[in-house]
RNA sequence: GCGCCCGUAGCUCAGUAGGAUCAGAGCGUAUGCCUCCGGAGCAUAAGGUCACAGGUUCGAAUCCUGUCGGGCGCACCA
């Protein structure tokens, strides 16, 4: 039994009793939510209201009516329904159902919460995907963070996650750092070099020339294909060192150059002509973007003969589609607000279906620094990098920094403070929380409490206990709307509350008592809590120290 | 100028896809609590016309319109 089967059965009664009325309701008219103030129970549902207008009759009187045949209708862990004006009818669910449910968390573990009915799933999550042109940025942070974290949320789900990286390896922007490299590579060899006037200005473009010279030596051509090749491959190594280190590990690695190598460009473009969304104008190749709803059209490929970003973008999700995920995820910055479309408007063109890509678009980060905003630029290499970041503050803090704010709000995140305020970090908050409980059971064991499952979880009664015990029994609802969502802050704003909880449960009620009965009680209470705790804090990629 | 996101306590933000005479946390401020399982904690207090103005209805921080303020886009850059 779980808080989902009795709303289904509460549901379910609701239903009949409305028969009486005589009326057709959609099934999201049937909606059951937490009531804000506790004391109202734990379920209510405002279907009176909602039918008050479509059959003209009081609120209060329908909810009455259904009230009295919920009640005879004797739902299971049901202990009292009321009626609450101006139409609000309320359920208290028995606490004996918390009671029991701290037995399932226990039995379960890591399971406890799983919809293990649904059928194996499959889920393509593209983040990052920053071009190697120079060491990943605080902003590439939050976006590594939140697609991580949605990977987990996913693979807690049931979904077979693949972690996948794009990149452009064929742009303008990669030839723009082969060209830096090589400027720098003939100035450190003190021989006429021309620097690129948009090119990349980082300390990091000297070491990488320096490391060519020690590489191959000091006769290169010019324009060898080795300064690009080989900062690339550093600049990958670099990259995927700093991701590693925030234990982000990618499936695999897609790149721009195999769809052209693969035809797939070509195809894409004698398709999409077939359907005559391609015209030519001034030398460049356009997409008809107008003809399916975009307010101008777009170039595909530059007068110049070089395809713009969008063409194999658009390949590259055609390609996604066909290897037939059931769910796939973009996780873009909010630069990338105006280009998906075009993407997605390309791929339904051509009879794709796209309801199952899911672009999250996430806020940009400003960095503050000395009360200063850090204005970041890769070009100008003028950044903070996210190995400077995770090297000042740990990599716990910075995920959980990363994923605590709503994606659609921008994210102040201010360097001096969250170092400083390290003492009372909210991450620190939940971890002590989880390592606050392994004392006590250690604790527990030098007093000669062996943890059993065998414990009587009706003995839990106190006001803290079964707050915890309802939060508790809350994560399998808080999980589903969050899989809906794709918010990562929600689980962490949950895991706040919880942690919240047993702090407060802590102060009030002793674990190791005299009493044995109780203290079993208990020592199940907050194992039921450390599981949980545990559960949460993996999915979001952070820590759980047995001590701190 | 057009499009997208945002505006909630001194600061940083929650607010579960309209709910109920308390709009919630943390930080900061003020005051209590360790002879007692870890005080990185707990309790109490102060702090708000949910940017502003209209509208929709039984009911709005939440939806619509407009205004003001901030961010990001609007390239034959990615």
């Amino acid at each position: 039994m779980t808080i989902k089967t009795i709303t289904k059965n509460i549901k379910a009664s609701i239903q009949n009793s409305l028969e009486q009325f005589d009326i057709n309701l959609s099934k999201e008219a049937l909606n059951l939510s937490p009531p804000k103030q506790e004391s109202f129970g734990d379920l209510s549902s405002n279907i009176a209201l909602i039918l008050a207008k479509q059959i003209k009759r009081n609120p209060l009187e329908i909810a009455e009516k259904v009230c009295q045949d919920l009640i005879n209708s004797n739902i299971d862990y049901i202990d009292d329904i009321t009626v609450t004006p101006p139409g609000f009818i309320n359920f208290l669910i028995d606490k004996k159902f918390y009671q029991d449910n701290l037995k399932l968390i226990i039995k379960n573990g890591v399971e406890f919460g799983k919809d293990l009915s649904v059928k194996k799933r499959t889920a393509n999550v593209e983040f990052v995907s920053a071009n190697p042109t120079g060491p990943l940025t605080v902003g590439h942070g939050r976006n590594a963070v939140i697609g991580d974290t949605v990977s987990n949320i996913l693979e807690w789900h049931g979904y077979d996650v693949t972690k996948e990286y794009y990149y452009n390896d064929a742009g303008k922007q990669m030839r723009t750092l082969g060209k830096s490299v090589e400027a720098r590579y003939y100035e450190l060899l003190d021989k006429p070099f021309e620097f690129p006037e948009d090119g990349y200005q980082g300390d990091y473009i000297i070491e990488i020339a320096k490391s060519i010279i020690n590489h191959y030596g000091k006769e290169l051509e010019k324009e060898d294909k080795k300064f690009l090749s080989y900062a690339e491959k550093i600049i990958f190594k670099q990259i995927k060192n700093s991701l590693n280190s925030l234990r982000i590990q990618f499936d695999t690695f897609a790149n721009e150059k195999s769809f052209y190598e693969s035809g797939a460009i070509k195809k894409l473009l004698l398709d999409l002509e077939e359907k005559k969304l391609i015209y030519e104008k001034e030398n460049a190749t356009w997409y008809k973007a107008t003809a399916v709803g975009a307010s101008q059209d777009k170039v595909y490929i530059k007068s110049s003969g070089e395809p713009t970003y969008r063409l194999p973008d658009t390949a590259y999700h055609r390609d996604k589609v066909d290897r037939k995920f059931d769910l796939i995820v973009d996780i873009f910055g909010a630069d990338h607000t105006d280009t998906y479309p075009d993407v997605l408007s390309a791929l339904n063109a051509l009879d794709i279906n796209t309801e199952h890509i899911k672009i999250l678009i996430y806020q940009f980060v400003t960095l503050i620094k000395n009360g200063e905003k850090v204005k970041m630029s890769t070009r100008r290499a003028d950044f903070i990098t996210l190995d400077h970041l995770i090297d000042e503050l740990g990599l716990d803090i910075v995920r959980y920094f990363f994923i605590m704010r709503s994606m659609n709000t921008h994210l102040d995140f201010d360097l001096n403070l969250a170092k400083d305020q390290s003492d009372k970090n909210p991450v620190f908050y939940l971890q002590y929380a989880f390592a606050r409980i392994c004392n006590v059971i250690r604790h527990g064991e030098n007093q000669g409490f062996e943890f059993s499952e065998e414990f009587d979880s009706s003995l839990l009664n106190e006001v803290s206990e079964i707050k915890l015990l309802k939060l508790m029994a809350n994560f399998p609802v808080m999980m589903k709307t969050t899989l809906k969502t794709l918010e990562p802050q929600t689980v962490a704003n949950y895991l706040q509350d919880l942690a919240s909880s047993f702090h407060k449960f802590y102060g009030n009620c002793k674990v190791i008592t005299e009493d044995k009965k109780l203290s079993h009680a208990r020592l199940g209470l907050i194992h039921g809590s450390k599981i949980i705790l545990s559960t949460g804090l993996t999915l979001l990629g952070i820590s759980t120290p047995e001590k701190m």
